[in-house]
RNA sequence: CGGGACGUAGCUCAGCUUGGUAGAGCGGUGCGUUUGGGACGCACAGGUCGCAGGUUCAAGUCCUGUCGUCCCGACCA
């Protein structure tokens, strides 16, 4: 093998497809996403890992404002009577809600729950707010950290206090609720597969995957390189159920007292896991241009007596600051192949090198990290002038590259099946999506979990007739694709 | 919450079986030489061995408890 086909040795973390937990946390540590902290089971998101969920934000809370939703903001203390009046919700959040009982030195008299989710101290004052239907809609959507007091935790996939959104609405008929459902579902969807370049299926939850409380959930769900399902996001259309149990009442149009129909959504920073283990390979992370903090480093390469490169580096990135890119310029004195592996591992999408050569020719050398050095086009030089416009056409490159990856993935990790043996042996071999004709029966459901640990992640329409389950052999209801989730 | 493993320098770990002066590599700091895929030399700094009890003349080492991390299940977003 010649030297300059010699593949990168990453010494920071382990091959991502020989143990990918063992990669993942590795991966999320030493790009300083996070940091453990002395709480059990919540981390500290470092301000490279808190751009990441910026960028988040800011594209999803782009496509809410757009839908016509406004943000507010709700207490994170929820009396406990509050909690208790709509039971569903109360037994299935139950195991893990943590308790506030006691304020300085005095025992509370009613304890205080710490929000698992909101829809109950949001419920309760939008009954105050809501007189009649033409106060409705009303959407709208929180910023909000939530605690849930899980027993097992991981870096942004599961942990104890978490980063969301959940947006909150009522309408005045069940066809709104259930058009802002899918309106929302929709909206993630695309939020996903087009910013996150996570390819997603949505569609409809069962009955037993359905949020507590809920009329009906909707769901996006990727897939991980693992063959694990990663929920990704959830549309609830909760009927009347928390209207009536919190009293949100109008009159109507036609003078008659209603109840209003509610809806409520998330995405929280599990998302960002999705992202990190869909993309990342052996090198590190491998961030979408539109999600990373930063777009393209500048390496200035220096030598004894020539350190010119620091400068014309400083001055492009200004120049490329103000067109509206996020740069910024390495100067730290680390050898520059220090800094290509730490910028890989960090998941940069691009690098932009300029050494003397470049320094006397007025030229740059970009470097993208969708592709291996062995790869002829991971690099090209390119006039130091013309960065602004060869960039954008890059990360686009980069991101619709990183996509069609993810994409080809998922695809060939989908699985139509009718036969029954197959069907099991894929679900407990963690082959993937595994896609069936389905009864949609609750006993059917927890049979193949018994049998496989897999449960149904979203449900579509079946099209065409006379299918019958390729589980029990029951008549098919659904299309259905099972896979063991995280 | 069950089963398993592990907590010793910033990181990865050795030392524990058989109690007796706290170790290595990497990393850090300073100076110098280097710099286009994880450079090198010299010098320096860095630890109440997770925490709390106990046994002992003496505990990183033995005992008990506790907290935390990881893996596999169960549960959950």
């Amino acid at each position: 093998m010649s030297e300059a086909l010699a593949p990168v040795v990453v010494k920071e973390i382990p091959p991502k497809a020989a143990d990918l937990s063992a990669w993942y946390t590795a991966a999320c540590l030493k790009a300083e996403l996070v940091s453990y902290s002395p709480v059990r089971g919540c981390v500290v998101l470092r301000p490279y890992g808190f751009g990441l969920w910026e960028n988040l934000r800011t594209h999803l809370d782009a496509r809410f404002k757009a839908t016509g939703h406004e943000n507010a903001y709700f207490p994170l203390l929820i009396p406990e009577s509050l909690l208790l009046k709509e039971a569903e919700h109360v037994e299935g959040f139950a195991p893990e809600v943590a308790w506030v009982t006691q304020g300085g030195s005095e025992t509370l008299s009613e304890r205080l729950a710490i929000r698992p989710t909101s829809e109950v101290i949001i419920g309760t004052m939008y009954a105050q707010w809501i007189e009649s239907y033409r106060d409705l809609p009303i959407l709208i959507n929180q910023w909000a950290n939530v605690v849930r007091w899980e027993k097992a935790t991981r870096p942004f996939l599961r942990t104890m206090e978490f980063l969301w959104q959940e947006g909150h609405t009522a309408h005045a008929t069940a066809e709104e609720g259930r058009d802002e459902t899918l309106r929302i579902l929709e909206l993630y969807r695309d939020f996903a597969e087009n910013v996150a370049a996570v390819p997603v299926y949505a569609g409809r939850k069962s009955a037993g995957e359905r949020f507590p409380g809920a009329v009906e959930t909707f769901a996006i769900e990727a897939l991980m390189p693992d063959g694990r399902a990663l929920q990704s996001g959830t549309s609830h259309d909760l009927g009347q159920n928390f209207a009536r149990a919190y009293d949100i009442t109008f009159v109507d149009a036609d003078q008659q007292i209603k109840h209003a129909y509610t809806t409520s959504w998330g995405v929280s920073w599990r998302m960002l896991g999705g992202l990190i283990m869909v993309h990342g390979d052996d090198r590190g992370l491998r961030i979408p241009p539109k999600m990373a903090p930063i777009e393209a480093v500048f390496v200035p390469i220096v030598r004894s007596g020539d350190d010119r490169a620091i400068e014309v580096c400083t001055t492009a990135a200004q120049r490329l600051r103000q067109a509206g890119f996020r740069v910024r310029v390495d100067t730290r004195e680390e050898q520059p192949g220090w800094k290509y592996s730490e910028w890989d591992l960090r998941g940069v999408p691009v690098r932009i090198e300029i050494g003397p050569r470049d320094v006397d020719a007025a030229t740059a050398t970009l470097a993208r990290r969708d592709r291996d050095k062995s790869d002829k086009e991971q690099r090209r030089t390119v006039a130091l002038d013309s960065l602004a416009e060869v960039l954008p056409e890059l990360l686009s490159d980069i991101q619709t590259s990183l996509y069609a990856q993810a994409k080809a993935f998922l695809e060939s990790h989908t699985y139509v099946v009718q036969d029954r043996a197959e069907f099991f042996k894929l679900c407990k071999d963690r082959a993937g999506m595994v896609d069936i004709a389905w009864c949609e029966r609750a006993e059917c459901e927890a049979l193949v979990k018994a049998e496989t640990s897999a449960t149904t992640r979203v449900l579509r329409p079946l099209e065409g007739a006379n299918a019958t389950c390729v589980v029990c052999g029951e008549p098919a209801k659904v299309r259905a694709y099972f896979a063991q989730s995280y």
